[in-house]
DNA sequence: GTCTGCAAACTTTTT
DNA sequence: GTTTGCAGAC
């Protein structure tokens, strides 16, 4: 197609709104997109890197385009293959990690690293961190491994080597030297983190001038997802494929296409800086025109848009924006208020109930929750009424003990120096190795300086027997997969290493069976995925000012070979590659038609026709830990504002007045981010101001309760026996005011700070000199004035 | 070396 | 309340 077609004469554009198609087609310029919830962000993302295809402004092997998730990645794989016949193989489309790891392979040895170097999930760090710890006698009370392993991944994160970290105290000096000592085990060992493969991948590119120039040649159009959520260091990472314009100079060098929304942005606690959409704009000079609004939403009716505009409008910082449907008003949002976590659950469970009546799939209804804890309620109800459910999150699949010991056989077989793999398995299945044998192996390897694979030799004796003995198993397997294709090492490995073996014999080993076997079939699909095996056919490609020929079949290229260096991965390399950076699918009670639960977080970029929010309730969404803060708290309300989202035709608002935290009950006032919302989109189906302990007793176990009458002993549901606590009385005699100091059975001596309400409503902000300030319900706490 | 029992933690999470 | 990790008993 020539150049000066029309951009709109595109029928890729034809069905987009203006601004879509402004999107679509802006020049090769830097530009920022704000996308608002269900405004058609992935298909302006798609739709342009189509047009700029199909316009030939650039080929296939130019363009970068970068997400957070490979579902994402997929998602635009999948669509940009059905807008264009393109070789979507040979482009860069992936995840932030994804690529980074191809960068790494195609250079490993400028990057410094083993051909075979292998991932650290989340996990394996940690245990190699403990291990360090152990090795070199850390007290794992003032330096708890886990905090070790958030301030390496928040120093990787924001770019820092050991060396560039400010150390003012003891402590931060001891965490330093860690950090350095850590660095050296895992080169040591050939394994690089996750942090470690953007770090990495990110010096690559800043110290070698070659190939630095080579991608910033290559690459004539970056396009970022999810650019809210990028952190310090994939921001500089981006930087350098794209080198900010310089002061003085106008030079408009390959374009940034980022497409975002700061009001989805929830992953500030792990790094993310909202604040690089507008360094962006201001470093990239990002014209006016070229920032561009989506606000048309079509996902949702009004009343469900005005609540969220509404919400996230009590936010401060924010760039803007308001969004707009032409759905119509729909019903109003339906609020319910509870007198237990129980109840709340059972009125979620009834309403479904009547959903499902109504013949909505269950598949359409999503139950959002804050946090995981808050999901096992829910499931006993769901459980109970035997309504099919699906909970999202938790173990996923390559995560499992059984898969990740089998992962292990299989790295050893790639690069033996992986002590993580190494120890995971040294004695799983058991064989007679135990800590003492490790122990000594450990010495002589830390006194040599080398891997424990290397050390084996040197260790005698009994344990020197069967330690060998493992090492020449794993020898056994490695010479044994030579040549043999992936799915025969997987098998190989699970027979040779005995853990099949093993888990059949255990009592509850079936599930893990499966699994095993399941890796088996994982391996089998992998290899029909990426093209292994097949004849590998050079990738032709039409000069871009030509565009791509339509009809020219679309060619297939094995992932492996790297178009810059031509280096081959095996495939048993970039399968652990593979099971490292994609964590397979979270449990999937698969198929059926299920309702679905997850939390807040994992529902981000889903939508359902009805969904339920729960336990919306101070300290629990908000949260207490974010609350402090207004930062927090902007940020619990932008996640408040992506659940509201998430619904097309229906939702669901409900808190208790009770819940059970911890083993112990706990009294809650309703959130305040109700009243953030606007009144005429609301139907409280329990009136607002009611509130306090009437006719709980019969509605503890479910059903509304009965209004107004308050009951002078509260009966409790189970729940209650378990607290030692007695049933709080609102104590009517002395009234709670205004600077009075008070005395609270859990908190302690406190002062108050203000009463709101009145009755059984009313509040008092209490500050505590321990647990910080409060707001506390009269009727619940029991606050004892004291002189 | 393996099993049992108790203590401690516990926002959100992708790679 | 549940899970996870470590210590002590067998």
């Amino acid at each position: 197609m020539p150049l000066d077609t029309p951009p709109n004469a595109s029928p890729l554009v034809a069905g987009l709104n203006p601004e879509q198609a402004a999107a679509v087609t802006l020049p090769a310029e830097h530009a920022l997109i704000l996308a608002g919830a269900g405004s058609g962000k992935t298909r302006v993302l798609t739709t342009r890197i189509a047009w700029l295809l199909q316009t030939g402004q650039v080929g296939p092997g130019g363009v970068l385009a970068v997400t957070f998730t490979n579902k994402a990645a997929k998602e635009m794989v999948t669509r940009l293959s059905a807008l264009l016949p393109v070789n979507v193989r040979g482009m860069w489309i992936g995840t932030f990690h994804g690529l980074c790891n191809r960068l790494l392979r195609a250079h490993h040895q400028l990057a410094g690293l083993p051909a075979t170097f292998q991932i650290l999930d989340t996990q394996d760090q940690l245990s190699a961190i403990k291990r360090l710890c152990k090795q070199f006698n850390v007290d794992d009370e003032r330096f708890p491994p886990k905090q070790l392993q958030y301030f390496i991944s928040g120093c990787k994160e924001d770019g820092m080597r050991a060396r560039d970290v400010p150390a003012r105290d003891e402590d931060t000096r001891k965490k330093v030297e860690l950090y350095a000592l850590y660095e050296e085990q895992c080169q040591r060992e050939g394994v690089v983190d996750f942090g470690e493969l953007m770090l990495r991948s990110y010096e690559l590119l800043r110290d070698q001038d070659a190939i630095r120039a080579h991608y910033q040649r290559r690459f004539r159009h970056i396009l970022i997802d999810e650019f809210q959520d990028t952190n310090k260091l994939q921001y500089a990472w981006i930087k350098l494929f794209s080198p900010p314009p310089m002061e003085g100079l106008d030079v408009q060098g390959n374009a940034v296409f980022a497409v975002g929304d700061d009001d989805q942005s929830i992953y500030a606690f792990r790094g993310a800086r909202v604040g690089n959409m507008a360094d962006f704009v201001r470093e990239y000079r990002v014209p006016q025109k070229n920032q561009i609004k989506l606000e048309q939403n079509y996902r949702s009716v009004s009343n469900i848009l005005d609540a969220a505009n509404h919400l996230i409008g009590h936010n401060q910082r924010r760039l803007g924006k308001n969004l707009r449907t032409e759905a119509g008003a729909g019903e109003l949002v339906r609020i319910n208020e509870s007198v237990s976590d129980f109840a709340e659950a059972q009125w979620i469970v009834d309403e479904i109930k009547a959903l499902v009546r109504e013949e909505v799939p269950r598949s359409e209804i999503a139950i959002l929750y804050r946090s995981n804890a808050q999901s096992r309620v829910v499931e006993t109800a769901l459980f109970n009424a035997g309504l099919p459910y699906r909970v999202y999150g938790g173990l996923r699949f390559f995560e499992r003990a059984e898969v990740k010991h089998a992962l292990a056989y299989l790295r050893l077989i790639e690069n033996p120096r992986d002590d993580t793999s190494f120890l995971r398995v040294l004695n799983f299945p058991p064989r007679g190795i135990g800590a003492r044998s490790v122990e000594q192996l450990q010495d002589v390897a830390r006194a040599a300086g080398c891997s424990l694979h290397d050390a084996v030799s040197a260790v005698t004796g009994r344990a020197g027997t069967a330690i060998a003995g493992f090492v020449a198993k794993v020898d056994v397997m490695r010479e044994r997969s030579e040549g043999s294709n992936l799915k025969d090492i997987v098998e190989l490995v699970l027979e040779h290493s005995g853990l099949v073996e093993h888990f059949r014999q255990e009592r509850e080993g079936q599930e893990r069976v499966e699994n095993l076997e399941e890796l088996v079939n994982a391996a089998e699909s992998f290899v029909m995925q990426e093209g292994f095996g097949r004849e590998a056919v050079a990738l032709t490609q039409s000069p871009a000012s030509q565009g791509l020929d339509l009809n020219a079949p679309v060619l297939d290229q094995p992932l492996a070979p790297d178009a810059d260096t031509g280096e081959t991965l095996s495939p048993l390399a970039a399968f652990l590659s593979h099971a490292a950076l994609e964590s397979g699918d979270n449990q999937a009670q698969a198929g059926q038609d299920a309702v679905q639960l997850m939390t807040v977080h994992a529902a981000k970029g889903l939508e359902f026709d009805c969904v339920f929010i729960g336990g919306l309730e101070e300290g629990l969404f908000p949260h207490e830990n974010a609350m402090s803060d207004r930062d927090g708290l902007e940020e619990e309300r932008r996640l408040m504002y992506v659940a509201i989202t998430r619904a097309r035709k229906r939702l669901y608002l409900s808190h208790s007045q009770t819940r059970l935290l911890h083993g112990q009950t706990r009294y809650n006032l309703k959130s305040r981010f109700f009243d953030e919302l606007p009144e005429h989109c609301l139907k409280w189906l329990t009136p607002p101001q009611a509130s306090g302990w009437g006719g709980m007793g019969s509605a503890g176990w479910g059903g509304h309760r009965a209004m107004g009458a308050p009951v002078p002993q509260p009966a409790w549901s189970p729940a209650w026996k378990a607290t030692s606590a007695p049933p709080p009385e609102p104590d009517r005699g002395t009234p709670i005011k205004s600077g009075m100091a008070v005395f609270h059975n859990k908190f302690g001596e406190g002062k108050v700070l203000a009463v709101e309400g009145a009755g059984d409503d009313a509040r008092a902000q209490v500050s505590f000199p321990r647990h910080g300030t409060k707001w506390l319900a009269l009727s619940v706490a029991k606050l004892t004035p004291i002189e």
